[in-house]
DNA sequence: CAAATAAGATGATGGGTTTTGAGGTGTCCT
DNA sequence: AGGACACCTCAAAACCCATCATCTTATTTG
């Protein structure tokens, strides 16, 4: 027996080395390891923790046992009628419930929308609470010092759609705004034919970086290739389907060679209510967001294009964010929709 | 034995090694390769994986013995240039490689083109050797055949990018062709701007029912929608860029008022080589497939649209259409690139 | 506000069962 | 002969499971 040495067989961990390691009792270990009631959360963990560390468990074990608990992730929305962040609001439930109990748990509270305190107030509300958080950012000092506070205290934090510039430590889940700006240039320049005549900016909310960045394409293209386009700049609609409404109604009064529309944020419905009812359907308009609304004007003509971010691929994206490590993210994919390509 | 001196020669692994490797004893592993009882699960999985790991087994042997083998798929792609089949043979192997060993094993064969007998034979071939065969489709009897039979046998199947029809048992993953025909035509006629002329539709091949159905798309909206252009259909190109080239050449010497092209199927290459050495990148110019020589040529205007299936979104669904139970399939997005939203 | 109470979480323990390690025997093959 | 291994036995170790006591924590009540 000596002879050999009984060689060095790393003794495979016992469930009392677990139980010594989470500093529980031997009773405890098995209440979790055979998936008794009576364990608290926390302890349920520590348990967990320590059986891998010590390699007690199969990758497939560990998954079967919940190792990873459930991600607590917040996601905060502007509040309003924008029918795209409703339908994102959707989508998200819809998520929460389709993914089994092992997957993240969503909640999702509207904010005020354009005001950076507010936000500023739930991110700070939500940190330690969650586990992470999406949000819509808006680009205000007071959101930006109130996000890096929340990063640095742990959080993991994502902005979506909109970004809040280079903040260390926040990710993003978006489009590349200026690229898709451009496009949208792109596109009205072309459908126009070459036409002279106004183009009109629908300036969502310049509190969004994302449509500072889509407004700042469109101009650069219009300028680089159509300069027989005229931009001509519309007033905030704060993403208003009433607002817009009003104010392409003013516009189309005050431009009559008005050629195309790009609006750069969400509530379309007003702004193609407007030109229905004014006959101006042949107005090339482009807006964002494929949403019940948006669908209806492309496939009567009012709309020419929908510019749509998946909202799925969004929410995976943003949850892989909140979930992994920080990794390298590519910008979205941007749709394109028209009347013959609607899902 | 004294003549070598035992160097640690590349034995063949004794159930000691498996022992020593898993950290239990011989009679633990005697237990597991005799499958006798009284082993628990998860030391099984000890023994087999540590089995595995120093070869110890056989393939049969570990089938028998309950290990999860990794899902085998075949993908059949037709042979030839088409640079969107290539970037699909290297999506498929990169997929490969990034999936860990439990991943499902992807082999690509590439079948020679637009020969259904081929095809079917390949069908028959890798029939029970796979668990499942993904491939684009020639709609021909003898291939339909080969593939009810397949499918009846237990393989699972899959069509991607083009289909074969109603065959019971068959999965399809990839666009919905009629839709996407549709959409370059309305592109082409509205980028148009109005002009009349001819309007060129390169038919890859009408072995696919992709190629056909896209044509078919493409013509019905045109009559519909743009009466002002004329279709001038084009021979197939049979997806070569050099067939293409002089074609095309043909095409531009022909039709002296030619407004737009649309390109059913792939080896867009030829095209755009034509067009511009001929001065001719006015004309509207849609293809398919986002590789190298597409993007380039919407870069420099060549090309004004690309449509595309992304590919590795095609692997995945296909890979879950013959992993899982027949689902119900939506179809894919088909997604548009101009020159300023390429990725 | 403090005490009482309830509900939950953890530890301790023990009996019964399963799993495992150690070793023996016999076979096959070189 | 001797290695590799199949097959078996037996006892120790590890584990499962139930029960009960102890301790914590939150809630109700006086």
């Amino acid at each position: 027996m000596g002879t050999d040495g009984d060689q060095p067989v790393a003794d495979r961990p016992q469930q009392s080395d677990v139980a010594a390691r989470a500093g529980v009792s031997l009773a405890t270990v098995d209440r979790v390891l055979n998936r008794r009631k009576g364990v608290k959360e926390r302890t349920r963990q520590r348990v967990l923790e320590a059986a891998r560390e010590l390699g007690f468990l199969s990758e497939t074990e560990e998954a079967q046992l919940g190792m990873a608990r459930p991600l607590n992730i917040v996601v905060l929305l502007p509040a309003g009628s924008n029918p795209y962040l409703r339908l994102l609001g959707d989508r998200l439930r819809a998520r929460l419930d389709s993914a089994g109990p092992s997957g993240p748990v969503l909640r999702c509270f509207f904010i005020e929308s354009f005001s950076a305190q507010a936000l500023a107030e739930a991110l700070r509300r939500n940190a330690g609470w969650a586990d992470g958080i999406a949000f819509f950012a808006i680009e205000h000092p007071v959101v930006r010092e109130a996000a890096a506070e929340v990063a640095a205290s742990g959080t993991r934090l994502v902005s979506i759609v909109s970004d809040l510039g280079s903040v260390p430590g926040i990710g993003h889940v978006g489009l590349d705004n200026r690229a898709v700006g451009r496009t949208a240039g792109l596109l009205i320049g072309r459908l126009s034919g070459g036409r002279e005549g106004a183009v009109a900016l629908v300036a969502g909310s310049r509190h969004y970086r994302a449509h500072s960045e889509r407004e700042a394409g469109f101009l650069s293209i219009q300028e680089e290739l159509f300069p027989q386009l005229r931009i001509h700049g519309m007033r905030e609609g704060h993403d208003d389907a009433a607002e817009n409404y009003r104010h392409t109604l003013a516009l189309l009064e005050q431009v009559p060679d008005l050629v195309g529309i790009y609006n750069v944020g969400g509530s379309s419905g007003g702004i193609t209510r407007a030109l229905r009812e004014q006959g101006r359907q042949e107005v090339i308009f482009i807006g964002h967001g494929l949403t019940p609304d948006t669908r209806r004007a492309v496939l009567e003509g009012t709309m020419d294009a929908i510019f749509d971010q998946d909202p799925d691929m969004l929410i995976d994206r943003a949850i892989d964010s909140l979930s992994g490590p920080p990794a390298v993210v590519r910008p979205l994919k941007l749709d394109i929709y028209f009347s013959e390509n609607l899902p």
